[in-house]
DNA sequence: GCCGTTTTCGGCCCGACTGTTTTCAGTCG
């Protein structure tokens, strides 16, 4: 009884579940860790984990192995993996929930489960109450106390209560402000973090500051006006809590140690041990407190995070990279390693290898990443005409202030249904006044668009004879969303076959933190774009951000071309483009990737119009 | 359990903090 197919979150959770499982059972941590490690790159992959296992491809994924395989596809077969499953009888669900709590991790869930028989937070709570946690050796009162502080703020989340990047940087940029005004006179502070990194959504902000008044500055913190309680157990960390309970983790060491500092703190966790796993086979020790000779025992204080990586013989990383997905072999330094390589000729050997084919592809090429001020123009917004609340004139001359060459104005289609679709006729009446608008701008192309929906079966809700009338056609899905795979991707790619469709708007729907993606069977639609000259769209709506960072990279890696785009509802947020740039450097993409980095007529000569009828943008 | 500058076996990152300890284990980031 084969069942329908899991999707990747289901299948990582399912793997993480047996981690937790095998630690409670007292497994060695790399064999638990190994769990954890495949669960995250399952969750990271662009492309349907399930059909890659029935495929036998799901080794190609990094950190997975045959063990790991094997259990996916029983996951896929039977709806279970029969080790988990023996393993369930053995320690009730109750048991995994403990561990969730902070301060409790498997050992003690397993060593109460053992003494006392503890299988729920219920037992828990009322074992902690009555004072029989103190009895089991290695475990005192303020144990108990923190017990039931844990039960009383519940487990821990589980990056469900993150927070959107703008806002998080708003706050990370008021409290640094702050700091710089009233901390001490020598302060230099950064923000650190997933945010530095460009995430898209975060759970905390980190903040390194350098100083010789780490005092000074600490207790400015506490005063904030932005800050509710500060916790500080030392004079080189402090944690703070915002009034609507955002934590700010505060890091403080002086000048000389900049550079390992904000390295360390910027992570992520996997570049970091990564990294740190590079340093060991050098016989180097790499920590927020510089660098540490085995022999020599010597310590490097970098005050600059070129230093660091330096010292390991790497390229600076641009922070958007730094999440182990391949930026450690890029940034090798080429000529270095030749001459210092102990194993020359084994390294040629293992290039032969077609799985080692593409990274080492990579290797010594860490992409020059597109910039915001490579964009040339934006190619979807929209206007009062349909659920924008600016007119034409207004988002044009924004666009211009911006430093674009073009603007293209794309409102929704006429079956958009929210009661601001825009029907045939209002469409020509638009584009008639794009037409005047343009005549009069100088030195800025406006161009008549429109962000048509894709019906269900994958047709237009406008017909060719208008959609041939506009310069720009973004197509998107707005309703029906729950198709099967098969089906929505059929919808898409019918779009994406359309000669008028430019680029696909959006192209997972998913909103973060908020609505899952919908289906859909990413390498069919990318070979689409491949095949018919379409692009796809990185939507840079903060809750957006699709594609994707992983399944924009999967994309350009294709050769496919991608469009950021802002979306704009109003002037204000033709500035949205700022996180669809973010995506796009996380993406790994340099601005030949990207197809708004050039001219309009540039542009309009690799799209697929351009490309099959040798036109120029206006004539079609 | 994965994986390879240690390459098919034997490793697998670092430090702070906490609480309970006479030297360390567990948890966390």
């Amino acid at each position: 009884m084969a069942a329908a197919d899991l999707h990747n979150s289901a299948i990582a959770d399912a793997l993480e579940e047996l981690g937790d499982l095998y630690e409670l059972d007292g497994a060695v941590v790399h064999r638990v860790l190994a769990y954890r490690n495949a669960a995250r790159s399952i969750r990271e992959s662009p492309v349907s984990v399930a059909t890659l296992a029935r495929q036998g491809r799901a080794r190609e994924l990094p950190k997975v192995g045959e063990t790991i395989e094997g259990k996916i596809l029983a996951l896929l077969d039977t709806g279970d993996i029969p080790a988990a499953k023996k393993l369930r009888e053995r320690f009730p669900a109750g048991l995994i929930e403990i561990t969730r709590l902070p301060g409790l991790g498997a050992k003690r869930a397993r060593l109460l489960y053992d003494e006392l028989g503890i299988d729920s937070p219920q037992a828990l709570g009322a074992a902690a109450r009555g004072g029989k946690l103190q009895a089991v050796k290695g475990l005192g009162a303020k144990f108990e106390q923190r017990v039931l502080g844990a039960l009383e703020a519940g487990p821990r989340p589980r990056g469900n209560e993150r927070l959107l990047l703008p806002q998080a940087i708003e706050m990370a940029e008021s409290i640094v402000s702050s700091l710089r005004q009233h901390g001490p006179a020598d302060l230099d502070i950064e923000i650190a973090g997933s945010i530095r990194r460009g995430v898209e959504a975060v759970k905390d902000v980190d903040l390194v500051a350098v100083t010789e008044s780490p005092q000074q500055l600490l207790s400015a913190l506490a005063k904030l006006e932005q800050i509710e309680s500060v916790s500080s157990a030392s004079l080189t960390a402090a944690r703070g809590l915002t009034h609507s309970g955002l934590p700010i983790d505060l890091r403080i060491a002086p000048p000389k140690l900049k550079g390992s500092l904000l390295q360390h703190f910027t992570g992520s966790a996997a570049h970091n041990a990564a990294l740190r796993e590079i340093a060991v086979k050098e016989g180097l020790d790499v920590s927020e407190h510089g660098i540490e000779d085995d022999r020599g025992g010597e310590t490097i204080r970098c005050e600059t995070e070129t230093q660091v990586y330096d010292a390991l013989r790497l390229s600076w990383i641009p922070p958007e990279l730094r999440e182990h997905r391949g930026e450690l072999v890029a940034a090798r330094l080429k000529g270095e390693r030749e001459g210092r390589s102990r194993t020359g000729k084994r390294e040629r050997q293992a290039r032969e290898d077609p799985r080692d084919a593409e990274a080492s592809g990579e290797e010594g090429r860490l992409p020059r990443l597109v910039a915001e001020r490579d964009i040339k123009g934006d190619l979807h917004c929209h206007t009062i005409a349909s659920d924008g609340v600016a007119t034409i004139e207004d988002m044009a001359a924004t666009a211009k202030e911006r430093g674009y060459a073009y603007l293209a104005i794309t409102d929704h289609s006429a079956t958009h249904g929210f009661g601001n679709d825009v029907s045939p006729d209002e469409l020509l009446r638009q584009i008639e006044r794009v037409r005047e608008i343009d005549s009069q701008m100088e030195g800025f192309t406006l161009l008549a668009g429109s962000e048509v929906n894709i019906l269900p079966d994958g047709s237009l809700d406008y017909g060719d004879e208008i959609l041939q009338q506009l310069d720009w056609v973004v197509a998107s899905v707005h309703t029906f969303f729950r198709m099967s795979s098969s089906e929505m991707t059929k919808r898409i790619v019918t779009a994406i076959e359309h000669p008028c469709v430019d680029v696909i708007g959006h192209p997972t729907g998913r909103k973060i933190e908020k609505r899952e993606p919908y289906e859909l069977d990413l390498e069919a639609v990318i070979e689409a774009a491949l095949r018919t000259g379409t692009f796809l769209e990185i939507n840079g709506a903060p809750d957006r951000r699709d594609l994707p960072e992983m399944h924009a990279r999967a994309a350009s890696r294709a050769g496919v071309k991608l469009v950021i785009d802002s979306d704009a509802h109003r002037p204000a947020t033709l500035a949205n483009i700022r996180w669809g740039v973010l995506t796009a450097r996380r993406a790994w993409l340099t601005k030949d990737d990207v197809a708004n980095t050039r001219t309009w007529d540039e542009l309009a000569g690799i799209r697929k119009r351009g490309r099959s009828h040798g036109l120029s943008a206006r004539s079609y």
